[in-house]
DNA sequence: GTTTGGATTACT
DNA sequence: GTAATCCAAACA
């Protein structure tokens, strides 16, 4: 029972930085596929050079017209589709960028999608994780929240232990440890030292 | 109307 | 190391 409940929507009415750590170790669900969170960044809403909401009105926009779990769905050089969810709270409203997955469900459509066999190359990577879960501009806007949503996120079994880094392939506020990372997994975009 | 700069990936 | 490929924003 505990392996399937439903992750609370409280978690995004946490500031981005409280959202990012909290989604590592949950499992999102999509259609048939699956996979453990294990790398997330976060962006906050205000103050935050490397965000969005720092220099696109349209972002801003977005934050004030959207509930908190909905879906930030943008397309990045031109080529691939990046996925965030929302979060806002009375400490401030942000981003999580969902970077890295480890595949647990439906890894045979995984493997079509991406047109890749080996499993630490289907979800190794922001835009990867969303071509082989089938997620794309269509979601703009639609809900990570409650069971009936197109896709949503399932509590952790049990406790996971989180490491932080710095933001990958940003150069403002390039600085500010927001990426957060299962410590020990072998699913992450980008292998650090020691990692 | 034109230019610019990306929260990336795959291939050489 | 770097080509691929699109869009929002900024500039003219």
């Amino acid at each position: 029972m505990k392996s399937t409940e439903i992750l609370s929507s409280d978690t995004f009415r946490s500031d981005p930085l409280t959202a990012a750590r909290k989604l590592i170790g949950a499992e999102l669900l999509c259609g048939n596929c699956s996979g453990i969170v294990v790398e997330t960044e976060a962006y906050a809403a205000v103050g935050d050079e490397a965000a969005h909401t720092f220099s696109r009105p349209s972002a801003r926009q977005f934050v004030a017209e959207n509930d908190a779990g909905s879906a930030y769905v943008y397309l990045n050089y031109g080529m691939y589709w990046l996925a965030n969810v929302l979060v806002k709270s009375s400490s401030g409203d942000g981003f999580v960028l969902l970077r890295a997955l480890e595949p647990k469900s439906g890894i045979a459509t995984m493997r079509r999608r991406r047109g890749r066999r080996h499993l630490h190359d289907l979800c190794s990577g922001p835009g990867k994780l969303t071509i082989a879960m089938g997620i794309n501009g269509k979601d703009h806007g639609k809900s990570f929240v409650g069971r009936n949503a197109r896709f949503y996120f399932r509590q952790s079994a049990s406790p996971v232990e989180v490491i932080t880094d710095t933001r990958i392939g940003i150069t403002k506020s390039a600085d500010l440890p927001w990426r957060y990372l299962k410590k020990g997994s072998r699913f992450v975009s980008v292998q650090k030292k020691g990692g």
